[in-house]
DNA sequence: TCATAACCTGAATACTCGTTCATATTGTAG
DNA sequence: CTACAATATGAACGAGTATTCAGGTTATGA
């Protein structure tokens, strides 16, 4: 899946790769998968059509490792915002402020997930599956602690991922009306469903 | 953006038109817009090539076409099923259930809108913008009757969506733990959401 | 019955796209 | 300095693709 990738060793080989990567990012953003030709990426990039396959056997083997890393670096970044806070409700309020901060710094990332169920619904089922199931890690916790009532925490993981996506995709996409204090907004999602949830 | 569609008058042309549409909702929801093809099309459906252009004057058109039907099948369907429920609580629970119960009947539709957002974003946004706000105007409704609190209808409204969007996609995919029977899930859903939402 | 509008056809056209390959240029270890 | 591995090139190839068109078939109203 990811070893198709041939990582470059030296200091040319790494910047094209880079090049690579950064600009197919931003094309699979504007132009999405299928709208997004090998040849935008190498002219975009500035480099020959061959080179491109030097690193990468094929379109998807790119548009794979990209997704991974977007996996990674938004996983990390939220449970390393949320261990530093106390409490189960304030957690929740932080992960999904991170989320969707995450998702505004860069709006590539919520396209290029989403865009996976209609690349390989495999690599879609994947992402979502694991997310609910650390999601109920740290809710099944809670729980323990007392810090929450005995609810289904599945069912509450994929709640809570339906919330923080949605509204993640309305401040994306500017539907309805602006909200530029995304810390305030969310305040008052969890306002909102706060005391259905939390003891 | 519609009118370009050319509507058949006789009976054989009717026929026709029908067997193009059917068949390019199974395959979009199979192989998804960009994997169809217009021979996928007209094969499956046992046409010229030529006939397709007939009716429709580009794929794209098609797509628009079939992304309108469900859109008014589905709020409609749903107005209907809520009509019929009194209270807002029990209509919401309503809305939901027959939200999933659609999307279970017709898992075709799902793909199709979702795919909205890769094809032409306007189009997306249009459907959850428009979505939304019909949404709003309910609980609007519900808030002067007092029967909710003085929420943030818009919040709500897309915390409801997010909500509804994920346990069916949830159930479609098949995440998780199964889910035979909708209604018992969406009550265990809305029994976790509301005492937050509800009076 | 017959004129005519609606309907249908599928080979041909004019692309576009992913991928390959023979050849050329680096950078650097020894 | 040199050899060689890594890196780079872009024209050429082949497999599709959406769409057109010149010509054929059907159905029906008068």
């Amino acid at each position: 899946m990811l070893d198709e990738v041939k990582i470059p060793t030296t200091r040319n080989g790494k910047a094209t790769f880079k090049m690579i990567v950064d600009t197919t990012i931003d094309l699979f953003y504007k132009q999405g998968y299928h709208g997004t030709t090998i040849a935008n990426i190498t002219n975009e990039a500035g480099i020959g059509a061959g080179t491109f396959y030097l690193y990468f056997p094929n379109k998807i083997s790119l548009y794979k490792y990209i997704l991974n890393q977007f996996q990674h670096d938004i996983r990390r970044t939220i449970s390393e915002k949320v261990s530093s806070v106390k409490g189960r409700f304030e957690k929740e309020k932080e992960g999904i402020k991170t989320f969707i901060n995450y998702a505004i710094e860069n709006p590539h990332s919520y396209n290029i997930i989403w865009e996976s169920l209609y690349i390989d619904k495999k690599l879609f089922i994947e992402y979502y599956d694991n997310f609910a199931k650390r999601y109920e890690r740290g809710l099944k916790q809670s729980i323990k602690d007392g810090e929450m009532y005995d609810v289904n925490t599945e069912l509450v993981s994929y709640i809570l991922m339906g919330v923080s996506n949605f509204i993640g995709l309305k401040v994306l996409l500017d539907l309805g009306s602006n909200h530029k204090d995304v810390d305030k907004l969310v305040d008052e999602v969890m306002n909102i469903i706060k005391t259905g949830i939390f003891t």
